[in-house]
DNA sequence: CCTATAAAGTTTCAAATGTAACTTGTTTTC
DNA sequence: GAAAACAAGTTACATTTGAAACTTTATAGG
């Protein structure tokens, strides 16, 4: 009874974690030399540009909320765009530790330039799919977010 | 005529490439956590000996090649790996510059629990998924990845 | 053969990242 | 209405990562 035997060995390839991993590491570092190349920024702070796009007058706080990044990385993301005069903070009313952030108009243009940019490299990646595939795709990857964090479930 | 219209703003939420990144982060996380705390193993560790209990042998550049990881992370992978006696070197005949490496006695009593546990992983994240849906995820990984590194297409 | 070139693997160094501690300001509680 | 606890954001430090240089061995060209 209880005799162990055993697994046959995982096969990493087929290993969905593996998989994962590499496929967005790819995409990632191909994305992030394209927005270094042209446009001196790094995906953390084109992440920030992103929600700030979406939302303006957003604080840190609900950046790090929105893009599941960390204060820290968070922080610095704004610091680098600050200085490049891409966004501009506006302290708030009521609280003096956060202040309101909003794209400025250089940092709007490059928002502009960067949004078609962005959409293009997401259909040259899905291009072997069809609309219900890419419906899938998604659907299936917000079963497996609702693993592991149940948290963004409102997605 | 070509008059610039703004694209609507980009949803990040619904951005795949984001999407792909946080999941994979997340997940990625966690199992480090738990390689980690129970077997003091990093990611990157643990993918070596995964490839040597499938096909034992390899050299470093043929782990390279398999877990798609640089040379470098590989070496010192293969280092901590050795100096912590879960696997072994043995020099090639005709080629004195390579190794081949094996899991020793020890490294496979670990791998052989780590496999269970990488297994019920994947299970609990696509717990809510039927098998199709798993196939059908894969499916549209592989089509993603046949983008981003069509060398990798034979997967 | 002997030189030039290339390949396997390691080391070094700079940059990126994460954790914890810190600073400043706000809320709570007694 | 002070003291304690907490929240926003930054800074400092240790660790991780990646790129390039290096060492050693093998191969190719003449």
């Amino acid at each position: 009874m209880n005799q162990k035997t055993d697994s046959p060995a995982l096969r990493l390839s087929e290993f969905l974690p593996y998989r994962l991993s590499v496929l967005s590491n790819s995409v990632s570092r191909r994305i992030a030399e394209r927005y270094q190349s042209e446009f001196g920024l790094t995906v953390w702070q084109w992440r920030v540009m992103a929600v700030l796009g979406e939302t303006p007058g957003l604080t840190a706080t609900s950046i790090c909320e929105r893009t599941a990044m960390d204060k820290v990385a968070v922080s610095r993301a704004v610091a680098g765009l600050v200085s490049a005069g891409m966004i501009l903070r506006k302290a708030t009313q009521d609280d003096g530790r956060r202040s309101e952030l909003f794209l400025s108009e250089h940092g709007h243009g490059v928002y502009r330039r960067i949004v078609p940019l962005a959409r293009s490299y997401e259909a040259e990646l899905t291009v072997a799919m069809s609309e219900q595939d890419l419906e899938a795709l998604r659907r299936l990857l917000d079963k497996c977010a609702a693993v592991v964090s149940p948290e963004r479930a409102l997605w």
